[in-house]
DNA sequence: GCTTTGTTCTATAACTCATAGATCATAGGA
DNA sequence: TCCTATGATCTATGAGTTATAGAACAAAGC
């Protein structure tokens, strides 16, 4: 497991944990089967509340990306069409993409900053596979 | 100005005032030395309080959008080089494209929509000259 | 002189974040 | 069967954020 929190960060701790699980998920890190560690033991690990890694789970498993159960723990699941997702996440892309453009980075180096993102997260699993 | 805020969207007013104004000044519906409106005009179109304009309006002086001055008001700048912002916003780019891999959307898909949303900036910026 | 503007203080109610402790139900292993 | 590990569910608290509200100040323009 390759998870990790910045106790010093602004971003609320339960707020990484779920990105840095996304990103996993992502990368292929982590994939369908998958099981996440258990909320007490990740807490331990990072020194933080279990209830804090309670939140960042609970917020995964609304958010259709893992399966809570008694005993088996939690589980990446496949990914489930939601009709609303892409538009929200075209919103929040759209502002993210904004934020680059209006502090003077070309459409087309932001264009190719995506790509190049998208692209580790191919090569991890590649690598996964090799 | 065609500034908007969901008064009942869980995120915070100030920050949707901010990202309006990024998403303007990236469609380049603002530009430089474009004005903005009065905190407590703004504030009143809205109906809500102008302490929460002037919080946003604040947080874009500190990101160097926009200058503040009395009487001249609100002024977009011209982008100035930050060193840290690219690792920063390539950080935040990696969790949102993420989100959308996680969630099975395929990684040419995410390129596009991206592609999508840089371009209506672009073709805003046309239509103004034009 | 008056208005408009950003700027700066205090204050307050509601909410979030992270912590803490306790308890319960359930499944698995010794 | 007993014990443990696990997620699930309550209460509670302190620190911080969000949005509101009111008041006052300094500077620029009419």
């Amino acid at each position: 497991m390759i998870l990790t929190v910045d106790l010093s960060s602004d971003v609320p701790l339960y707020q990484q944990l779920r990105d840095r699980v996304v990103e996993a998920i992502a990368a292929g890190d982590l994939s369908e089967g998958s099981p996440l560690p258990a909320t007490r033991t990740l807490a331990s690990d990072f020194g933080i509340n279990f209830h804090t890694v309670n939140k960042a789970y609970e917020l995964l498993r609304q958010q259709g990306l893992i399966r809570l159960n008694r005993k088996t723990g939690a589980v990446v699941i496949a990914p489930v069409a939601n009709p609303t997702f892409r538009a929200d996440w075209t919103a929040r892309a759209r502002t993210l993409l904004a934020e680059a453009v209006a502090r003077g980075v070309p459409a087309d180096e932001v264009l190719t900053a995506c790509h190049d993102v998208l692209h580790t997260f191919n090569a991890s699993q590649l690598e996964d596979t090799a």
